[in-house]
DNA sequence: CGCAAACCGTACACATCTGTATGGTTCCGT
DNA sequence: ACGGAACCATACAGATGTGTACGGTTTGCG
């Protein structure tokens, strides 16, 4: 009998790749942490053997450098980007807030799994650690770049980031349409002035279609 | 030869007991997460066989159940103790802050292994929301208790909680000496009322002590 | 002392994972 | 249609982990 058959997935791939191997990892990373992250599984997992991975990969470690690679080239630009070209208070701020919705921007739960890794290894919490430095100095420099002085603009700044990575490391997240009648308090709360109403209500749209999109 | 001889250590503890396993647990747990809590290691590190191991405890479950009693113990009642005694609000946000401080009252580095637990399991999920909707309740009720309306209370609780949360969760913290100055900024930017100057240099002479007392 | 409980070591069976070697199959361009 | 590159399966050696059975050693105490 010729071992036979192709796998008929639903999946139009007959082969797998790098990307493949890469995605999946991605997935148990997120979901279960470095220490789920084993060949086997994912093999299993992906209705193949060893075999393919290591045609693909030298070993374990250079797939986890791959997923390495990814969260470096992610999460931090996309703070760059939110703070970095926003006309007005406002605008940064709700751009900062949308940056953690879009996964393909920063990417919460990858983040989460960075810092739990970095538990356990001193390479990777030194690469957290200048991530934290780098993305705060960038939001404070938004914030001076608005009128608050250094001091403040550094505090607001922290608490700010800190609110949000403190937000999405919490394992229950209330839905968008929750959270939207709380904007203005939010704003208020982070910045101590007042957000332009039709700021407001312009983001209120986009909160439900970003609620309808992705259920 | 009779196997001989007692281990020499410098610790004057013959014998281990159930707490002394707990313990090594706890400290593995907080280093290296859930996964890395394993019999065999434990063990090695206390320089004994695994047959200790299964005279204290049924199984591998048995122990992890341990760690969990204890930071159910601890955590959120440190937090209702902190915030729901306190005279002022001065006094209730610094007492908030300080409950972190003393890991016998508040374990950040326990709290962000049962998260990063929490991830690959239902039950633990289950119980971390449960202790932040606790915890954001409490915080909440003592800004109502100090003036605020339920809007701002509920969001200011929020961001204080998360905040706290995000700090911690970071890997790399200040030392006190550097976060002393920044005392009354962090205040108003969670209150958006004025510290009193009287606690506030309360505050930074107990900042001090802190940092004597521990590196 | 002497015994029973507490505690620890040893050995076995079994499971999971890693990495390597090697050979078979499938795809694609000429 | 055929030959090389790409891809995958199989099999093996070894590391690390779990739980159980049982036997040996301490310890406290009447």
């Amino acid at each position: 009998m010729p071992q036979a058959l192709r796998r008929d997935d639903q999946s139009a791939e007959p082969r797998l790749g790098r990307a493949d191997w890469i995605s999946a990892a991605m997935e148990v990373l997120i979901a279960e942490g470095v220490n789920a992250v084993r060949i086997t599984r994912l093999a299993d997992r992906m209705a193949v053997t060893r075999g393919s991975f290591y045609w693909h990969f030298k070993d374990r470690e250079d797939l986890l450098a791959a997923l390495i690679r990814r969260w470096e080239a992610q999460n931090t630009d996309a703070v760059a980007a939110a703070v970095g070209q926003a006309p007005t208070l406002d605008h940064a701020i709700i751009a900062f807030f949308n940056a953690w919705l879009i996964p393909e921007r920063f990417d919460a739960r990858l983040e989460d799994a960075l810092r739990a890794w970095a538990k356990a290894d001193a390479d990777i919490c030194e690469m957290v650690a200048e991530a934290d430095r780098t993305r705060i100095g960038d939001i404070a420099a938004m914030f001076e770049r608005f009128g608050f002085g250094d001091t403040e603009a550094l505090i607001r700044a922290r608490v700010l980031y800190f609110s949000q990575i403190g937000f999405y490391a919490l394992t229950e997240h209330e839905p968008l349409s929750e959270r939207s009648p709380y904007l203005e308090a939010y704003f208020h709360c982070f910045t101590g002035r007042a957000l332009s109403p039709k700021i407001a209500a312009a983001q209120r749209a986009k909160f439900e279609e970003l609620d309808h999109g992705a259920g």
